[in-house]
DNA sequence: ACAGTATGTCATATT
DNA sequence: TAAATATGACATACT
């Protein structure tokens, strides 16, 4: 137990950090109660308003790592925010509560797979990815596409998929922003922002207004390097126009942009290691240079003020979600595969509608200095026409020379490998974790890492949504079967089954389940003579069975073949005829079986005899003084009572016992076949609900699954971006294979050679692992 | 005549 | 313990 809470715990804050990393602003507060700081303090640093101390506190005990509180200044506030933003627009996958209910509705009629709902019949290949859910590669196949018809949705301005088509728009986004780093910090940003708070609200917004906020950034943003944009009519989407000097610019941004790292984070500890090309940037833009504005503008993602998005339900599905996720990880070892297949798939699919897409102008700009981008997009390509295939070499080509690096690194667990070396990923976490206020120190921090090595894991769970998806269809189908079954099944005698089936449709309807309604068949079969009686009964002042009597009222009321028996005078004058019973026949025996006979024989003679009961037959057959309703209904003294005041014979006695017991044990079979009925629509109603909740989180889980892979990719592709300008003092870049971008425990952002990164990875892996111990 | 359903009844268990 | 109730199983009647 201990362990699940703490696994729930770090699950929790690791989730917490992708989300924002994602956009998604969630405040982890509400989830823990303020014992741990918000995100936004890991990510923003401690100088940031939120100065919750007791984060560091909770983490260390947590997850053994301290996050040391470091004053940050606004440039370290602009860069991390800067970069926070192209993170963020890596992407943002979120599944509002609302519209994946509106999903619910309109998908599950179709069989609410949760593979299959995001884009109906545009996406078939997704759809039997995900029923095939054989493998990872029906999972990614599935994802990719579907990512791919969601944005080709968007933009044709469909609603349905909400989740995709911001991503790809972040995604272009991204690769702009980081050209215009450097240009500016100001307007641009806070535009931005607020595009960005508008998707994430909006998930359904139409295309257009994407459009207009896009562009409305990104022409405050820089108009340098948007000049050279064009934005599609039909997509919305910017793409580079094929001007010459574009490159040269877009490559200067880079370069920019990669100084302004450098100076967020300069160099430090590590300034030891060949810095090139950054280290000399590092200069970059003084913090106080930049206008409080822009800072306020760019944290205010992060501020609650900001329309938060989840509510809290939504956080904890998503949480849950996430521990799914966990637990299924185990099983995933192809993740690669997986996510290379997705990511590869939905770079394709972007590729495939909007050939002209930044993505592309990503390739031609960094052509020159980053081969590797280029190839990313040929191979996505290529994946269009065989989406399984190719994923793993579109990485491999995307992680140019470290073929082991990259390559495994983005695969699975090595999110963290695009920024650290591999071995890092969980090592680094630890030794980050203290002194790592900024943005991106909190980022990259070791619940970055773990977090996503977790989205790792659960993405090479991949196909787990499929399964998952496979066995909520298989629920849906059940569904039907179990209810079934719990009709034949059930111990019910066929009858009963029958009946209870039966009347579950007919009563559905009429009764909302309650016993009232249901007493109303029942009342009015089994008291159908009775009740008339008992209305006058009651006048006589009966008042023993009361409670169960008003209920039987109710129901013979409800029951239209009753309410002609209703009437106080027709009841009266029956009473008479049958509490007399005067001209019955006296040696009927109670138990006779001539009863139904008699009915037939007294056809002609009364309409009446027709509605009594055979035991009030007998009753009148016997004479009996008093109403059965009285005989059955009385409580036990008023009944002596009554007894008691009349000379009756053993066969007179016996009948009245026997019409008592019969008459009570006919209201308990009614309540009891009602109760049965009852507890059968409700378990109908449950399952049905059950089903709904399961369908919901499936979905949801695939979506926070996408949205991992998307966002996974992106992260690699930034890496390679910013890692293929580098150049050393030669203006050779370097290689991924001997060099790694890493970010540094005060976060900033270093090159070092991989066995050095190797090693402190593993050093950190052993502390983190003794820790957690 | 037959199947399915609705009710009643009995035996028995539970409350 | 007795009365009231609940319920499975069977019977009967009706459609």
């Amino acid at each position: 137990m201990l362990s699940l809470k703490k696994y729930f715990t770090e699950g929790l804050i690791q989730f917490t950090i992708l989300l924002s990393l994602i956009g998604v602003r969630v405040d982890v507060d509400t989830y823990l109660n303020s014992q741990l700081p918000p995100l936004r303090e890991i990510i923003l640093g401690q100088s940031s308003a939120y100065t919750q101390t007791q984060f560091h506190n909770l983490r260390n005990t947590l997850d053994g790592y301290g996050i040391h509180p470091k004053s940050v200044d606004l440039d370290y506030y602009f860069t991390a925010r800067r970069l926070l933003n192209q993170v963020r627009a890596l992407d943002r996958f979120q599944v509002p509560t609302t519209e994946v209910s509106a999903w619910l509705v309109h998908r599950d009629p179709d069989g609410s797979v949760p593979g299959t709902q995001p884009s109906a019949g545009i996406t078939l290949e997704n759809a039997s990815g995900l029923q095939d859910g054989t493998g990872p590669d029906g999972a990614v196949r599935e994802s990719g596409a579907e990512q791919g018809f969601g944005e080709e949705l968007e933009d044709l301005g469909a609603v349905a998929a909400p989740v995709n088509g911001d991503l790809t728009k972040e995604d272009i986004d991204l690769i702009d922003i980081l050209w215009r780093q450097d240009i500016d910090l100001g307007a641009g940003r806070e535009i931005f922002d607020y595009s960005h708070r508008q998707k994430e609200s909006e998930v359904d917004k139409e295309l257009s207004d994407g459009r207009e906020r896009g562009d409305g950034w990104r022409s405050a943003g820089g108009q340098v390097a948007h000049r050279n944009l064009l934005v599609d009519g039909e997509t919305g989407e910017s793409f580079p126009a094929q001007v010459p000097g574009v490159e040269d610019q877009t490559a200067l941004s880079l370069e920019e942009c990669l100084r302004l790292l450098e100076a967020t984070f300069p160099f430090g500890e590590n300034s030891e290691f060949p810095a090139a090309d950054v280290s000399t940037l590092s200069e970059a833009v003084p913090s106080e240079s930049r206008p409080a504005g822009i800072q306020s503008s760019l944290l205010s993602p992060l501020l609650p003020e900001t329309e938060s998005p989840f509510d809290l339900e939504q956080q904890w599905q998503d949480l849950m979600s996430i521990m799914e996720m966990q637990a299924m990880e185990v099983n995933n070892t192809t993740a690669e595969t997986l996510y290379n297949g997705t990511s590869g798939d939905l770079l394709t699919s972007n590729y495939n509608l909007a050939p002209n897409t930044p993505i592309n102008q990503n390739v031609s700009l960094h052509q020159a200095s980053l081969g590797s981008c280029s190839q990313d997009f040929s191979l996505f390509s290529s994946e269009i026409e065989s989406p399984s295939m190719g994923s793993s070499s579109a990485l491999l080509q995307l992680a140019p020379d470290n073929s082991t690096g990259l390559n495994t690194t983005f695969s699975s667990t090595n999110f963290s490998g695009i920024f650290f070396p591999p071995q890092l990923n969980s090592t680094v976490n630890e030794t980050g974790g203290p002194e790592l206020p900024d943005p991106l120190g909190g980022l990259l921090d070791e619940a970055m890492l773990d977090e996503i090595s977790l989205m790792d894991l659960a993405i090479e769970e991949g196909f787990n949504p499929v399964q998952a998806s496979q066995l909520e269809e298989e629920f849906d189908s059940d569904s039907g079967l179990s209810l079934d079954s719990g009709h034949s099944p059930a111990s019910l005698s066929s009858s009963e089954a029958s009946s209870s089936s039966s009347s579950s449709s007919s009563s559905s309807s009429s009764s909302s389940s309650s016993s009232s309604s249901s007493f109303s068949e029942e009342g009015a079969v089994g008291y159908s003579s009775d009740s008339e009686n008992v209305d006058f009964e009651e006048a006589e002042g009966a008042v023993g069975y009361q409670p169960e009597y008003s209920k039987f009222c109710r129901m013979s009321y409800q029951d239209p073949s009753q309410l002609h028996y209703l009437p106080y005078l027709e009841h009266v004058g029956h009473n008479h005829t049958y509490n007399m019973a005067p001209g019955a026949l006296d040696p009927e025996e109670p138990k006779l079986p001539s009863v139904g006979k008699k009915s037939s024989k007294e056809k002609p003679s009364e309409f009446l005899d027709k509605q009594m009961s055979r035991d009030e037959h007998r009753a009148r057959a016997m004479k009996i003084p008093f109403t059965n309703d009285k005989i059955i209904n009385l409580p036990v003294e008023e009944f002596n009572e009554l007894l008691s005041k009349y000379q009756l014979s053993e066969a007179q006695l016996s009948l009245i016992r026997d019409i008592r017991r019969r008459g009570k044990n006919k209201m308990a079979a009614q309540n009891c076949r009602k109760r049965k009925l009852d507890t059968i629509l409700n378990l109908e109603r449950d399952v049905e609900d059950l089903q709904r909740d399961k369908s919901k989180l499936l979905r949801e889980k695939v979506e926070f699954l996408k949205s991992i892979r998307q966002m996974k990719q992106k992260v690699q592709n930034l890496y390679q971006e910013v890692f293929g300008r580098l150049r050393d003092e030669n203006g050779q870049p370097y290689s991924p294979n001997q060099y790694a971008l890493q970010y540094a425990s005060d976060g900033s952002v270093i090159l070092i050679p991989r066995t050095l990164a190797e090693q402190q990875a593993r050093r950190q892996e052993r502390k983190q692992k003794d820790r957690r111990k």
